[in-house]
DNA sequence: CTATACATGTAACAAGTTACATGATTAA
DNA sequence: TTAATCATGTAACTTGTTACATGTATAG
């Protein structure tokens, strides 16, 4: 249900296509919510057909562009504030830091340092996406600022984490010879 | 494929239930990877066919503890080192925030600070984990208590930046009327 | 003219959730 | 004796991923 209301949010902001979209969930959202074109086209028909967003517009290509109506509107907020979330956080990536005993400390150590500049990477591009929104603008612009910077925040803690357990690693010595 | 190996990585350091591994998914490893007894015990069949895990016990009320075969380990050994890491992470509380512009200020302050009080509970429970784990035991307890840090260090950015945008939120204003 | 980005869609499959279903042991 | 916890399993459903499939506009 999650990418459902999604999409009427974004929608709600702004009117956009679903290759738009896709590119939203692959950029500002990407540590959030991933998604792919390939369940975005599908929910966004079903969407129209439930009459809680509608094409409004056309463009080269078959591009179709999408609003909110004030139906999805209600539902959006109905979510927000009916429905209790789901805190529950999915990552791969830290799963396998419970396993890194099962490896020779030194590899631990890389496999740590990697994750480091994958993050790093990742928190240089949300960096770049911030710079581009304009901090004094509307209510959704303001909105956007602060999910940006627990991203950022969510990374830099990423980024301390695997410094400060390389260490205890080499520290410690850990993982099979 | 990552509950699988994240099975077979529990099992290799020590014999445990299905029951006792739905359990670990709900405590330590909550924040990282959920994963219903609905979803363990068909996999737990699936590892013991295909020979990565074995069972080497019984108990009361139908109990099977298993433990990891030394292919097992292998193949979480090939796991760790020769598959990419998914970054990605998934949080339906997270998407939420990025659409609180669409309810009043007031209401969206209350729901972070709601988000706040189950981060808080949430941490207190890792607390208690981490509490009973003995620093210097051997390599895989050391590797836990790495990742409840981990946890614990997520929950804090979580409920800091809670306060933040919320303090944020109020100071300037947001959300329809 | 040709590669790239734009643009949409579907179908097969894999993963994850929820509800149903059953029953044994233990502690109060 | 009765409630709670232990203990396992399955089936239906929902969600998410990957690969296939197609075609248009634009920039070099």
């Amino acid at each position: 249900m999650s990418l459902r209301h999604a999409l009427i949010g974004l929608l709600a902001a702004e009117p956009a296509s679903g290759y738009e979209l896709t590119k939203r969930f692959a950029e500002s959202m990407a540590h959030v919510w991933p998604a792919g074109h390939g369940q975005i086209y599908p929910e966004l028909a079903r969407l129209a057909e439930d009459g809680l967003i509608e094409q409004t517009g056309t463009g080269p290509r078959g591009r179709r562009t999408y609003s909110a109506t004030a139906e999805g509107v209600t539902v959006l907020r109905q979510w927000l504030r009916s429905t209790e979330p789901d805190y529950g956080c999915r990552s791969d990536a830290d799963l396998r830091d419970f396993f890194l005993w099962s490896i020779p400390a030194t590899e631990a150590a890389q496999h740590l340092e990697r994750d480091a500049q994958v993050y790093r990477r990742r928190r240089e591009q949300l960096q770049a996406i911030a710079a581009t929104v304009d901090w004094d603008a509307d209510a959704q612009t303001r909105n956007l600022r602060l999910t940006l910077e627990k991203g950022l925040r969510y990374y830099t803690m990423q980024i301390e984490w695997a410094a400060w357990a390389a260490a205890e690693i080499e520290r410690e010595g850990m993982g099979v010879a």
